[in-house]
DNA sequence: GGGTCCGACTCAGAAAATTCTAC
DNA sequence: GGTAGAATTTTCTGAGTCGGACC
């Protein structure tokens, strides 16, 4: 795709496509599945069923003990009711939802238990609709869309401590779809008895459909797969926008630690938190509107109660230590040794302030980015934890990189070089549920092997003293192949030990994020071509899909 | 200049689906 | 060679970033 360049702001000429896939209709429950309200059956209206049903699927979910879920739940179920029901259904707590959610688990029991062919159809049907559906042309490519499927119905699941959990997603219809395409392209046609909202030929942009949500009224999108042109090509300049500012970061760096001395405060803050943002991949930290979302911020946002200063902690001297919830709600703590001027322009920075208030209240990110691009073109905040991923993958790489290991350990330190930069973008996840088991086994598998490699180092002694006293040929024969025996099995004990070690340090952590939004792919290739090891160890289908420029690209002497 | 709002895009972890592995 | 359960991949959709219009 470097065929040809577009004019400023244009992202295609020709982009037609067949319109979206929509939500399958609701199917109403079999008469015997049953509702109980205050231990009376109830046979509830279709539109006030099929909101029930939501609930009934996620009762084991810890969501439906919430408080705040069960009220919007309940608030917006009740818009859907006939006046009858609503007049019946007057407390959430008295409606008994098991007998339909036992329905469901039967249902998705069923499912598992089909037959083969059974299986093959439901398959065959979906790869029919990918086919159909899952492609456009775009210029003179054909490119694979990421979601061609609307979102069916449902409730709300907001991340944390969301105010609007629970709230009823609407059904999406035809008659909300705003349609991209262009001009001389075929036009996609509604379903049969609707309309879209709105046709347009809009080509400074790259969706092909869009809709407007109902709970937060924010727009949705159906765009391309990460393998097309666009997406490739966006992700490479992004990367190769990082690589400008390793140029320049040490010039950035003298800047903001000579700010850090500014008559104005609003210069300092400035400082100080790219200092932040730099060292400690904090996100930028744009203000929300209160009440509307879970209550996270970034290090423009940061609040006086989200950080503690220890002018000495454990023997180091002035400690910040940070707490506060991030993206998604995931908790970023932190204790961070800073250098004497940011400790002091931090303790100026919260005088005379409330716990609830800012601790950069001269700062947002609005003033901040300008500041950047005043530093280098395209420089925003988010570049510094592309800048620092990627780099730390680098220097990780040459550091833990042992040229003697085999395969295995190779990619273990591949892993650590992985894990240590998803540590510094703090990209965590639940520990698996099965963590624990999964673990025991793993560890009764090594005990077996020790055992296994005993019995075969007291073979190899014995039959070191037979061959001793006999000093022929095949008991010679025999001490070898024993020691090739253990030699084996030393090896694969390593191995397991090695797999244990990866996955309890992998506990908490997630990889994937940074592996496919942060790390020049190409550092990656390199290092495998490098080394020699196959790229499928470090992507899979696809990951070497989205990476296919880099793949392509990027040689073995590769420097980010 | 700076604040607010909105649109378009990237990035995020959970959950579902599929594949792999050990018995 | 069939199957259960573990591991990995894919899907899903919510949650950020950031720029530009408007005032």
């Amino acid at each position: 795709w470097e065929e040809e360049r577009y004019p400023e702001g244009i992202k295609w000429k020709f982009l037609e496509h067949k319109g979206p896939v929509f939500a399958p209709p609701y199917e109403p429950l079999p008469e015997n599945v049953k509702f109980y309200y205050d231990g009376k059956v109830m046979k509830l209206s279709t539109k006030a069923e099929e909101v029930a049903t939501f609930f009934a699927k996620m009762l084991d979910h810890e969501y439906t003990t919430k408080e705040i879920f069960r009220k919007n739940f309940f608030k917006d179920w009740r818009k859907e009711m006939t006046s009858e029901e609503k007049s019946t259904i007057t407390n959430l707590s008295k409606c008994d939802f098991t007998h339909m959610s036992q329905y469901f688990k039967a249902q998705t029991e069923a499912r598992k238990q089909m037959s083969k062919e059974e299986k093959q159809k439901i398959k065959e049907e979906n790869e029919r609709l990918l086919k159909e559906y899952g492609y456009c042309v775009m210029d003179n490519h054909k490119e694979r869309i990421a979601n061609f499927k609307i979102e069916p119905p449902g409730l709300f699941r907001g991340r944390g401590n969301h105010p609007k959990m629970g709230m009823l997603k609407r059904r999406i219809m035809p008659e909300d779809i705003i349609i991209n395409c262009s001009k001389d392209s075929k036009i996609p046609a509604p379903p049969p008895g609707h309309k879209w909202k709105e046709v347009r030929h809009d080509n400074k942009v790259t969706w092909l459909v869009s809709w407007t949500e109902n709970i937060q009224g924010s727009i949705k999108y159906i765009m391309l797969n990460p393998s097309s042109r666009i997406k490739g090509e966006k992700d490479w300049q992004k990367y190769e926008t990082a690589r400008r500012l390793k140029k320049c970061v040490d010039k950035i760096r003298n800047q903001y630690r000579e700010d850090w001395k500014s008559k104005e405060m609003k210069v300092r803050q400035r400082a100080v938190a790219l200092y932040f943002i730099d060292k400690l991949a904090l996100r930028a930290g744009n203000e929300k509107e209160e009440g509307e979302t879970a209550d996270t911020v970034g290090c423009c946002s940061l609040r006086v109660e989200h950080i503690k200063l220890h002018p000495e902690l454990d023997g180091q001297e002035y400690v910040v230590e940070f707490d506060f919830l991030g993206k998604d709600s995931i908790r970023y703590y932190n204790k961070v040794p800073v250098e004497k001027r940011v400790f002091k322009n931090l303790q100026l920075f919260m005088e005379n302030k409330q716990p609830e208030d800012d601790l950069f209240d001269r700062l947002n990110t609005s003033i901040l980015n300008k500041h950047l691009q005043d530093l280098m073109e395209g420089l925003t905040a988010k570049v510094f934890r592309t800048y620092n991923a990627s780099i730390t993958l680098q220097q990780q790489l040459k550091e833990l990189t042992n040229p003697d290991d085999n395969i295995p350990a190779k990619i273990l330190s591949y892993n650590r070089a992985n894990r240590a930069v998803a540590i510094l973008c703090n990209h965590q996840r639940a520990p698996p549920k099965t963590f624990e088991k999964s673990m025991m086994n793993l560890q009764s598998k090594i005990d077996a092997k020790k055992e296994q490699l005993a019995d075969a180092r007291r073979e190899l002694k014995s039959a070191k003293a037979d061959a001793k006293v006999r000093r022929d040929e095949k008991s010679k024969k025999t001490v070898e192949s024993k020691k090739k025996a253990v030699q084996r099995i030393e090896e694969q004990l390593m191995k397991l030990e090695v797999q244990a070690t990866d996955r309890e340090e992998n506990k908490q952590i997630a990889l994937g994020t940074s592996k496919l939004n942060y790390l020049d792919p190409r550092i990656s290739v390199a290092w495998c071509k490098k080394w020699g090891i196959p790229i499928e160890k470090i992507y899979n289908k696809t990951q070497r899909e989205k990476f296919a420029w880099a793949i392509d690209m990027a040689e073995e002497d590769y420097e980010f």
